[in-house]
RNA sequence: GCGCCCGUAGCUCAGUGGAUAGAGCGCUUGCCUCCGGAGUAAGAGGUCACAGGUUCGAAUCCUGUCGGGCGUACCA
């Protein structure tokens, strides 16, 4: 059964009569000539039950004409049409919704109490807009969750401690420490010198990543190679370096930094690199793309063609070599630095209280700063887990597993090859390491424990996990490690993977320090909903705090609408002009149809009671009707299938639907129309009201009542 | 190599077995002496990537191909 697909009509309709026809047919096959082929046999098939679907729709349609619970019935090409009594069901659905007030549309009690885990920002960066995306999708889910009839549990896991963390603070240490704190945005000043300190600790992994590339991917690069060594010899660089550059360079063999010897011979070296890419470009761009030959020594590792080089892949490599040449003078350090970070560690390993200290306070900082987010986006968690404080039983965890010989010692750390121990023959789950070599944790030594927490403390049934789906293989890598543990909760987790947010320009992260950053987008967002407010509302009563709030659910509403209005599988590129477009399929639409229905009740005196006549109805005010009568169903979909978009459809919809019954005012004036339309009509903007409302709380967005 | 995801109107996307595939943006032409124009009416725009298969019926399910993204042992 599903809903009469013709718009202005209310009812339900089913295409039983087909599988009907075809199954009387399979009964009573008639004379099949045998030497039709298989395709002409399935055609005459089709014809058959054209003929008889209407005969049989029709005989089932006269059965059901006097049954009281449908206005009409109606066999229409196959289908039987059931059309609701309006009268009685439209009073129910509306006066519903308006005596059930927030609880409309909140499904009956279920037995599962389920926790959601979402948002997880770490310390020590700056939350970006990818990081809202998770944020909204995870809040809409908890709500629609808990309003389906589940008990839940919010759950918040801060990413305090790590890699990310530790090399945050060594960069601080080393390069910061006596400079003066900002007095607001520290968390932004933290994440800004963590980006200082990948800068620092992958600079030579960058320039060998892009001298490979060179040595592989083009051909007139490599054939440069002796003018530029020469150059470098003359610049009194040691003959060894030049000859092992030389050589692995030539035959398309990859360099690694370990064997470049003396310090300054890769920044004597990278001025020649850009003069030579900047030679290509030039030569290039007038004598088009470039084809090479294939390599010719009989050691190279490359074995085809090299590729074209084309305008863009040697633009795109110039600039990065000017990216990585700003601090090509940092190249010596950068193995002493790796060292410091390790120790840095160690440092938090045994608990240096100065350390433990200088942690405490900088993760303060980025504290302070979720939680005002949190504040402005309207979010609240019931739970916070920090990944400081399950290091510790996670270490415990895996002493049991290399005990009962669920992981073993490979490659001198902790892993544990699951398929091996599944008895899988494909590769599947592979191997996953959970400790690292010198005993510091990783993500999957504290998701261990952090697994078992979360059954064991909170006695919960069921356990989602919103993370972005780069983690998917990891997560079922975590949940089969907890199987294998014997932990019979592990049936009981999902991992609800959403994909990333890009910018135009490729991925976003605060470890290539391109993100661009929740604050800065909001910000931007609330000023130009101001912006409108003040050009285009009618109402001029309203004071500067009243519209600054107002511009405050508008930007926010509109961030938070647009992360949740796309399929979780699908990327959304984010583009701040496309995000200050409040026109058209966005949350202001949805929130000006709800203002407007407040508006419209404003002027009225008293609402209708009990019941009004909902009869004669045009096409627009029972599609609206139909459109409230699903909400509950809606509602219970989109928990069920984790899928908080099928609300943002939904709520789209009902004020687009709104707006046909209201736009009319010739046809369908709503105060000054003569009873006993109007009774009806203002109830009928009530009801919308309040659906409307509803499901935008649901999103986590704001539903003003003036805009 | 293996695994997961995406491919629907010029662009951004809804639509997971049923009737004529929808919306927003953009484009063209209309609608404020009238309950709020952040609105609304109409028009143009489609081999639902391609090829097979299953089915009375496929954008939707299955297989394969092509194109793009992501993951794949000490990041999180």
């Amino acid at each position: 059964m599903r809903p009469v697909p013709f718009s202005g009509s209310w009812g339900t309709a089913s295409s039983v009569s087909f599988q009907l026809a075809n199954e009387s047919l399979q009964k009573d096959p008639p004379s099949v000539d045998e030497s039709l082929s298989k395709k002409e046999a399935r055609a005459r098939q089709q014809e058959l039950v054209r003929e008889r679907v209407g005969a049989i729709a029709e005989a089932i349609a006269d059965k059901l004409r006097c049954r009281p619970e449908f206005d009409r019935v109606e066999a229409v090409n196959g289908y039987i049409n059931l059309y609701f009594p309006t009268q009685k069901l439209a009073n129910e659905v509306v006066f519903g919704a308006i005596g059930q007030g927030d609880d409309f549309g909140r499904g009956p009690k279920q037995a599962d109490r389920v926790m959601i885990e979402f948002s997880q920002p770490n310390t020590h960066k700056e939350f970006h807009v990818g990081h809202s995306r998770n944020a909204a999708l995870g809040n809409a889910l908890a709500n629609i969750t808990e309003f389906a009839g589940f008990e839940t549990v919010r759950a918040n896991y801060i990413g305090d401690i790590g890699m990310h963390v530790i090399r945050c603070l060594w960069c601080y240490d080393a390069f910061h420490q006596h400079e003066e704190v900002p007095k607001d945005k520290r968390g932004r000043w933290l994440g800004d010198i963590y980006a200082e300190s990948v800068r620092r600790l992958d600079l030579q992994e960058g320039v060998v990543k892009l001298l490979n590339e060179l040595s592989t991917q083009d051909a007139q690069f490599v054939s440069a190679i002796d003018k530029m060594m020469k150059e470098l010899f003359e610049a009194g660089v040691p003959g060894e370096d030049i000859a092992y550059l030389l050589g692995q360079i030539a035959n398309q063999r990859p360099v690694v930094a370990d064997q470049i010897l003396d310090g300054e011979t890769i920044p004597k070296f990278w001025p020649l690199i850009g003069e030579q890419l900047l030679f290509e470009l030039e030569y290039i761009r007038e004598h088009g793309p470039q084809e090479a030959p294939p390599p010719t020594s009989r050691t190279a590792t490359v074995k085809g063609p090299l590729p074209v080089v084309t305008v863009e892949n040697t633009q795109e490599r110039y600039e990065r070599w000017q990216r990585l040449g700003r601090n090509i003078e940092w190249w010596p350090h950068v193995p002493q630095w790796r060292e410091e970070v390790r120790e840095t560690f160690q440092k938090w390993e045994r608990k240096d209280p100065e350390f433990v200290k200088l942690w405490d306070e900088t993760r303060e900082w980025s504290m302070q700063e979720f939680h005002r987010i949190y504040d402005e986006l309207g979010i609240t968690f019931d739970v916070w887990f920090y990944e400081s404080e399950v290091e510790e039983e996670g270490r415990e965890i895996v002493k049991e597993l290399l005990e009962r010989g669920i992981a073993e010692i490979s490659e001198g750390l902790p892993v544990v090859k699951i398929d091996e121990k599944l008895g899988l023959e494909k590769e599947t789950y592979r191997t996953l390491p959970i400790l690292r070599s010198d005993g510091t944790t990783l993500y999957s030594t504290k998701d261990l424990e952090l697994t078992r927490r979360k059954f064991q403390d909170y006695e919960i049934d069921r356990s989602v996990w919103v993370i972005d789906v780069r983690q998917s293989l990891y997560f079922q890598q975590i949940f089969k490690i907890m199987e294998l543990w014997g932990f019979e909760q592990a049936e009981k987790c999902f991992h609800l993977g959403y994909e990333i947010v890009t910018l135009p320009e490729g991925t976003m992260s605060s470890r290539a320090g391109n993100a661009v950053f929740y604050e800065d987008v909001a910000a931007a967002l609330k000023q130009r909903a101001r912006e409108i407010i003040d050009e285009k509302s009618p109402n001029t009563s309203l004071t500067e705090e009243q519209k600054n709030t107002i511009a405050h659910d508008v930007g926010v509403g509109s961030l938070l609408y647009s992360m949740i209005n796309r399929d979780n599988h699908r990327v959304i590129t984010f583009s701040l002009e496309e995000a200050l477009s409040f026109d058209g399929h966005a949350a202001p639409y949805i929130q000006y149809a709800h203002a407007r229905a407040c508006r419209i009740l404003d002027r009225v005196d008293k609402l209708p009671e009990g019941e009004v006549i909902f009869e004669d109805l045009q096409s627009q005010e029972i599609d609206l009707i139909e459109q409230i009568a699903a909400f509950p169903t809606e509602v219970e979909k989109s928990a069920f299938e984790h899928k908080p978009l099928v609300i943002a459809t939904y709520v789209f919809e009902l004020a687009q639907k709104f707006n046909d019954f209201y736009a009319d005012f010739e046809k369908r004036p709503i105060l000054t129309a003569p009873e006993p339309q109007r009774s009806m009509r203002i109830a009928l903007v009530a009801a919308t009201g309040r659906t409307l409302a509803n499901g935008l709380g649901l999103l986590g967005v704001a539903a003003p009542e003036v805009m």
